[in-house]
DNA sequence: AGAATTAGACTAACCGTTTAGTCTAACTTT
DNA sequence: AAAGTTAGACTAAACGGTTAGTCTAATTCT
């Protein structure tokens, strides 16, 4: 990839990620990049492609690096990958920033996005193999379960600015040390009984 | 408040819920509210000044029919408290909506909302009383537990188009009584031990 | 040579905002 | 009661800034 089109694509995560879609301006994201407008567009057909381009991008990242899970019991694996879950929305801050405005608006892109249920599914079909070895406790709805684990991992990122103050001045590593901990306990008391 | 104002508040909302503040069109609100347009400038001074209206509206509704605290008991009311919170994000879709795209841009209004910190004081307080009477469980960090507890709630609304297909055809009222049950369950097994 | 990039002027459409004025009902004056 | 006045709600139309997107001709990498 050409050196101003990798410039173009990081300078419009963040401007998309700040700024959402509509608020976004290209004139801005070329002059943030030190590059000209027309490259822009040489690179990308349109605005919407560029974001579809961004999105793309974003979402081969997140989900590349992906777990390898060895740990020796279905706990130790859950709670990696919840681990690993908030060491991404950690140091991905603009892919919780536009996921949420891209839900929020239903941007076309992602209803097609199969990328979108990867940690749904990972989380989901861990738990199920859990239950299976006798390792987990079953639950009644197994989905909306693991739809409330993720929504308490995530929220505090997705509503980091509003929620921040409730922890006072330490530094943002203890936070995620905090969180951490909170999340295995969760864990270990919610799905081992 | 005069029958137009009034059509161009709840129109806006709509408006403002589904496309964002930069994403809503004056044009499109006053011909939705079969107003012209000119009368939204009649009313209010600006976009902006119009969405702040929007906005206090909302919390007005929002927090106006707050919760009486009537249970037996701290767990009773921590129940209570969850299950108000889920009714409420279940009938207002619009509040989730327009919270969550004003969180991840950051407009003014919400530094200043103290309505905003409504329902984690709500739990935290509870909580901390339980924590006193030795009704509830102590843990180490009651503001990320009590941010967890919330965003298990609150994520399945505002990543409702995402998430929704993982429960199948079963109704949106099906689906609430199972969230009831899962944060029930939640609860009493992490906050009481 | 061909791809990448620049400079910057240009356009067409969009969209927030303003202006200048209308309508109506109530209120006041004569 | 007729005439004059006011205030609030509302409108039609335009204004003017903004912004996505284009064009062209020249230049610089690789």
């Amino acid at each position: 990839m050409s050196q101003g089109k990798e410039k173009i694509l990081q300078t419009a995560l963040q401007e998309f990620a700040e700024k959402g879609f509509d608020g976004a301006r290209i004139d801005y994201i070329s002059k943030m990049a030190g590059v000209n407008k027309a490259l822009i567009y040489y690179h990308f057909k349109s605005k919407e492609e560029l974001f579809t381009a961004v999105i793309n991008d974003l979402f081969e990242q997140a989900t590349s690096g992906s777990i390898e899970l060895k740990g020796p019991s279905i706990q130790e694996n859950l709670i990696q990958v919840m681990e690993h879950f908030i060491d991404f929305l950690h140091h991905n801050p603009y892919f919780v920033k536009i996921m949420d405005q891209s839900v929020a608006q239903d941007r076309d892109i992602f209803q097609q996005l199969h990328h979108q249920n990867f940690f749904f599914e990972t989380v989901m079909g861990m738990y199920q193999l859990g239950v299976q070895t006798g390792e987990c406790r079953k639950v009644d709805h197994p989905e909306d379960f693991v739809v409330s684990l993720l929504g308490a991992v995530y929220f505090y990122f997705s509503h980091h600015k509003a929620i921040r103050k409730f922890y006072g001045t330490i530094s943002e590593e203890e936070v995620i040390s905090i969180r951490k901990k909170t999340m295995r306990d969760m864990i270990s008391r919610l799905v081992f009984s």
